[in-house]
DNA sequence: TGGTAGACTGACTGGGTAGTCAGCAAGATG
DNA sequence: CATCTTGCTGACTACCCAGTCAGTCTACCA
């Protein structure tokens, strides 16, 4: 029906259509098992396709993992990247990223599960396989510039912008998996206002006391 | 030798010596694989005996595990206690939980990646399980009460206490991650002096600017 | 020296699963 | 209607490993 190379059209779209429901299917079992216990048959089933299926797409169990996972990594980092920027002042670009990463984790729980194996399985490897690594770094660059230009023009006291990103990083990292596993008794908004406010007053210029 | 009911000798110590190697083998090879990927063989074969012999003295895989995190944990546990009860002030008592946090993982690596590895599965299973859970409130609790304190005195604004000690919990675990993996240009000492710092300021009374 | 108890061994079993591939069904083509 | 094509299927293979247990080895004692 078109040009041949650059034709789009109905197998390549079947095809997308396939990878993404079978990515989703993925998502649900790596995130309820992990990927060791995640069996293909589970994720066949989940998909409602026979296992054979699954290869025609993917070549194997660790592939189908990584597409799960750099789908849900860059959907965030998108939309990190988006909120970040939008922040007229430090104060809000750190609000933003907390809540944006509280709110998309606590949104996509198996994501977050995901996420968290894929980091333990990076700290137990060492140095090989930095896919969370360069994430981190990504996702920590946008909040790291509005520091370090708000240090710049003197709205926050002198600090390595680097360190105080991965602060903020950590922190709502480690308030995710709490909202997870134990629940909580305050909404995003209140546990994010709170990382905020202390980093923001912890980031004051100072005022001579002491 | 001694009333048999109560005597601790010959047998008793063998055991808990071979008991003490085998868990330190293990520590060595589920911290350089995971659980999944470590296999019985490899920990007889590190622990220099026979797979049989370990299930002399162990029940299961998953008993020699647990009893190799909860020996590391409770070791944490107790320098924690004691560094955070020696503290004079309350910004003492916060350094003194990030420098030792991260000195006792950067000291055992190994145990680190266990930890990390364990967080991760509990945070997967959901409910079940609660090792972890249990431990970070109990390391947590120490630094808690000093911040209360702290509260009560006037000698920091107000703030929950709990979450700024767990806001401190994260913060020394994603150091900690971040050295492991990454290496980093600085001394322990300077990483935890920087957080320290960085909350010390945040949690300063106010005083009326806006 | 012969005999016993108890620690230790490692080949084996049973269960489980990643990945394969011969064959099937359904639509297209002539 | 015969044949081809293509996407899909699921039984099957090959492998891996937790946990077992019959047999060996060693220390000790009579």
């Amino acid at each position: 029906m078109n040009d041949e190379s650059t034709a789009p059209s109905k197998e390549d779209v079947v095809a997308e259509f396939r990878r993404r429901s079978f990515v989703e299917a993925a998502r649900r079992v790596f995130g309820e098992r992990g990927f060791e216990q995640a069996t293909m048959d589970a994720i066949a089933e989940a998909a409602g396709v026979a296992k054979g299926t699954l290869y025609l797409y993917y070549p194997s169990k660790q592939a189908i993992h990584d597409a799960t996972f750099a789908a849900d990594m860059a959907a965030m980092e998108a939309l990190i990247t988006e909120r970040v920027g939008q922040a007229t002042t430090a104060r809000e670009a750190i609000e933003a990223f907390v809540t944006v990463r509280t709110e998309y984790f606590q949104q996509h729980p198996d994501f977050f599960r995901i996420y968290v194996a894929e980091i333990a399985r990076e700290v137990a490897t060492g140095t090989s396989g930095r896919v969370c690594t360069a994430a981190v770094d990504r996702q920590t660059r946008s909040l790291q510039s509005v520091i370090e230009k708000a240090v710049a023009a003197g709205d926050v006291r002198v600090v390595d912008p680097e360190a105080v990103a991965l602060a903020v990083f950590d922190m709502s990292k480690g308030l995710v998996g709490r909202r997870l596993l134990i629940g909580s008794r305050s909404t995003v908004e209140r546990d994010a206002g709170f990382l905020t406010d202390l980093i923001w007053a912890g980031l004051a210029p100072d005022r001579g006391s002491k």
